[in-house]
DNA sequence: ACATATTTTTAGACAAGTCTAAAAATATGT
DNA sequence: ACATATTTTTAGACTTGTCTAAAAATATGT
């Protein structure tokens, strides 16, 4: 496994739910900073080694070797983004490029043993959650906040986004992971809202409230 | 810098004392595993780039850069090696290999909030000193076992070879960082030796010998 | 000092991964 | 349903780092 394979496979991961939908060749390229013509290239080498499903101006799934390795990564980086976080004294919006790097260390005590050392966490610090040994992952509930009613209360459990400008703005606001969030107005004409945070009130975009996950109390 | 010229520069540094003598491109090669061909190609492009010396048919040395480089490479690879044992519970033998890959990863902010984590460690689990922030390190005093006189006592502080094999072998007979060691013998014919450890005697080749570090008491 | 051996460099080739530009296939609007 | 727009693929080129084989430089022994 090339470093280049790797990050192929975990784009088609996160493009398609979990790759099991066919994603676009632009859709990758896309995502990935790179020309659909080195996409096309790629997944054919791909699809070589049995890492994904791909039929010609249709789209590429994974296979499941393919979901085993792309869940193997995201193990990794998900690990690695705790360890930061909880041991080094990195901020969530810190993260995010170290983790990219640290994700293709291949050494399977490795990663085992930081997992024991971090005490087998189940999610990162975006909320995402983190596949064990065996590629198994819990799925907590959650909403979008922009598809929920007025006055409805919960608590933050993730976001959907993880660049590092959307994490400062939501630290910004004093919102992370377990922060109370109470939906106290909706405006229809640009789908903003009026969020209370800690008895500050907050307008936010549909871009923000698109990217924020909570769990309905 | 991409992995492949930190590499060269991090066996240009082990060759050369901390690089400041010329070596050959063949004695690169060798310790690369590559050709002596690979090897004038890539010295000129780190000639190019100012972190090698290089004159043709005359060998190689770090400039100034190039120190610093090999230096900042070196430090995180022993830092990774302390954290691999002290918090992963790998033993001494079984760190290289992924401190290899380790080694590579940038961010400042990753190995100086690693090496505050280690509480600053100044010697890695093969004894080796590691680089401070600033690229200095600690020289302690040390002898290789093969040239200290008989009915001499000293305790480990080190080894030469960091191979897997070698250092197994070492644990196989109680031989660690801090273990005593007595010469009681010494054999003209062969130069191996007679040592004591915890009182048991052990006959050891020259090889052995030649590869271990102690400093007298 | 000269012939021979060794080391080092050059020249040309190759694989991986990327790109641009053009061609082929698919999708869309009326 | 057909013309047009969009998406995807192909073809050919480029870069990085490697290799083999041959040429050039240096080292060595008598």
């Amino acid at each position: 496994m090339t470093l280049s394979e790797e990050n192929y496979l975990k784009a088609i991961y996160h493009l398609g739910k979990y790759g099991t939908t066919a994603v676009s060749t632009n859709a990758i390229a896309e995502q990935m900073e790179t020309k659909a013509s080195s996409v096309t290239d790629m997944v054919k080498k791909l699809a070589e080694k049995n890492l994904v499903n791909y039929v010609k101006y249709q789209g590429v799934s994974l296979t499941k070797d393919g979901k085993i390795v792309a869940t193997s990564i995201i193990r990794k980086h998900r690990l690695w983004e705790v360890f930061l976080v909880q041991k080094l004294n990195f901020t969530w919006d810190e993260v995010h490029d170290v983790a990219e790097q640290l994700e293709h260390i291949k050494s399977d005590k490795l990663v085992n043993q930081l997992d024991a050392f971090l005490e087998f966490p189940t999610h990162d610090p975006h909320g995402d959650p983190i596949p064990d040994k065996n590629g198994n992952m819990v799925t907590r509930e959650k909403t979008i906040l922009s598809k929920v009613n007025i006055n409805s209360v919960g608590v933050c459990v993730g976001v959907n986004d993880s660049s590092s400008d959307f994490l400062k703005y939501l630290s910004k606001h004093n919102i992370a992971l377990g922060t109370s969030i109470e939906v106290v107005g909706k405006e229809k004409f640009d789908d903003s809202m009026t969020i209370k945070i800690e008895d500050k009130t907050l307008q936010i975009s549909k871009l923000i409230s698109n990217n924020i996950y909570i769990k309905l109390v």
